[in-house]
RNA sequence: CGCGGGGUGGAGCAGCCUGGUAGCUCGUCAGGCUCAUAACCUGAAGGCCAGAGGUUCAAAUCCUCUCCCCGCAACCA
């Protein structure tokens, strides 16, 4: 049996345009993809995005432009296809909500989970403000008074229809307690595993009505209310990759997703509804949830109210594809939050872009065409220092493999290949090849030409996940028997 | 006493499990070199490891207490 990899980023959400979170976790998604696939084979992996586009908050913020819901939605899409585009995201499918057979498997899931009696109708009571169309527990609003306008809440009561989460309960635990790699990093899974065991689960309504809300997927027992948002969203992740068959069996090539990622504010979703969700169909739980940081903006949360979110196209525009895929992934240890500013961008570019690799590459382009006049020489060198060199060479494959496919480790992976583009550039001021060419000695300079061109095209293979376009044009200006040298890969940024 | 994470040179972190010269990246300062994008390499300065007490020959590392910061505490997509 092939290996395969199935990884999802969260369908996201469309009323409000693309930031640097969901850049983040799609880049990291694009990453692992790639370097999966150089592993796996391209037709081994699967990676999937897509948008979320039912719900109130839709719903409100078309009603604000004075357009139909699924019109909104059609207008915000392109604006996340568009970003992906730009930065060079290689999903293999992207999904909507709003698609039709979306829509179908959905209704199918409700109806076969209705029909095995984990879905119930039962009265909803709670303190509802109107104008806000927002329901408030007690201790949110002790006053009676809506936290957000102020206003006075009314007591409502509706009927709507409840997921038996609270059969599940124990056997999550279980499951959680028993599969560590389940829910990653291990905060997070702590921070499940204490919520679980210290709560009991209340049953989660998966229903509005109409008359409150219109914009989501009709229950098919029940046209009188539509489907609560998470419950069709992540239903995507099953729904994008197979089918049921007339026995209501599930039947992917790609599930179980070996990985679902995602930021950790909506971790609780992905561990509790939709692996009790998955359980309600008998069908197979994800591997693994990886639930990483945010990014703060100059130590700020980042907020539409404060209006300091970041767009993405705007970072790409000024400083490049590659130049923030790298600092997102490197800068921060996945799993942490990471302090976001453009400051500690040019940092890590003029650091590690411009001086380390883009300088290594530009002074090794102009060695082999000073001495050789372009042609990359043949050459082995069995002094200590080449040798210590090569073996990097040999294992940073394995080296950077450990730490992606075990810990999702990007920045550690990428330390491990700026540990090679540092002991080259060490390597340089030790073997001084000024001196072996005034000294004529031809051998070795040719060797250690060779050495840093190896080192080179080494780096480039294995940056190509996280950077590819600057593998690209590594490979381009390195070819197979002479260079073509082009302008440096990352000119310095200078601050003025 | 709700649960959990954390407080280490200017900044960001590692080390703590398995006690024994406090390490990394960036920044600062000095030097070296010239193949290179004033890039690269070397060296230096800078820390009573939040505070108090305890265990021990020996504690950033184990134990107790105190102070401070942060996350989670169900429908917010």
């Amino acid at each position: 049996m092939t290996k395969k990899f199935y990884i999802t980023t969260p369908l996201y959400y469309v009323n409000a345009a693309p930031h640097i979170g969901h850049s983040y976790t799609t880049i990291a998604a694009d990453t692992l993809a790639r370097f999966m696939r150089l592993n796996l084979g391209k037709e081994n992996v699967f990676f999937l995005t897509g948008t979320d586009e039912h719900g109130q908050k839709i719903q409100k913020a078309a009603d604000a432009k004075g357009m139909l819901p699924q019109d909104f939605a059609d207008e915000t899409v392109p604006h996340f296809k568009e970003l992906w585009k730009s930065l060079n995201i290689s999903y293999d499918y992207f999904i909507r909500t709003t698609d039709k057979a979306h829509i179908e498997f959905v209704q199918r899931v409700l109806q076969m989970v209705f029909d095995k009696g984990d879905i119930y109708e039962d009265k909803y009571e709670g303190l509802y403000c109107t104008p806000c169309e927002a329901f408030w527990t007690k201790l949110q609003a002790s006053d009676n008074l809506c936290p957000d306008c102020k206003r006075p809440l009314e007591l409502i009561q509706e009927t709507n229809y409840f997921f038996r989460l609270s059969k599940y309960q124990d056997w999550l635990i279980e499951h959680i307690k028993n599969n560590p790699e389940f829910i990653k990093p291990e905060i997070r899974r702590n921070e499940v595993l204490s919520f679980l065991t210290l709560n009991k689960l209340d049953n989660l309504c998966i229903s509005r009505p109409k008359e409150r809300l219109s914009w989501g997927i009709p229950l098919p027992f029940s046209p009188g209310h539509v489907t609560y948002v998470w419950f069709d969203a992540l239903i995507n992740y099953i729904s994008a990759v197979g089918k049921f068959d007339e026995n209501g069996r599930y039947e992917s090539k790609w599930w179980p997703a070996e990985l679902h990622l995602m930021a950790k504010d909506i971790l609780r979703q992905h561990t509790v509804y939709w692996p009790i969700m998955l359980k309600a169909l008998d069908i197979e739980l994800p591997k693994t949830i990886f639930a990483h940081g945010w990014w703060m903006i100059n130590d700020a949360k980042m907020s539409k109210s404060r209006g300091n979110a970041v767009n993405p196209l705007e970072m790409v525009a000024k400083y490049g594809i590659d130049a923030y895929r790298y600092f997102l992934l490197r800068d921060v240890p996945f799993g942490m939050d990471g302090n976001f500013s453009e400051e500690s961008i040019i940092k890590r570019y003029n650091s590690d872009l411009a001086n380390d690799l883009g300088n290594l590459v530009y002074r090794t382009l102009t060695m082999v065409e000073k001495y050789y006049q372009g042609k990359i020489p043949e050459g082995k060198s069995g002094d200590e220092k080449s040798m210590a060199i090569r073996a990097k060479i040999n294992s940073l494959h394995n080296d950077v493999g450990a730490c992606l496919t075990d810990d999702f480790n990007f920045s550690g992976a990428l330390e491990k290949i700026w540990e090679l583009i540092n002991a080259a550039n060490k390597h340089v001021e030790e073997t001084k090849p000024w001196n072996l060419a005034k000294e004529n000695k031809t051998e070795e300079l040719k060797a250690f030409i060779r050495l840093l061109v190896d080192v080179i095209r080494a780096v480039a293979e294995q940056i190509y996940p996280f950077m590819p376009d600057t593998a690209q044009a590594i490979k381009e200006q390195f070819g197979e028997k002479e260079i073509i040298k082009g302008k440096p890969l990352f000119p310095r940024i200078e601050i003025s």
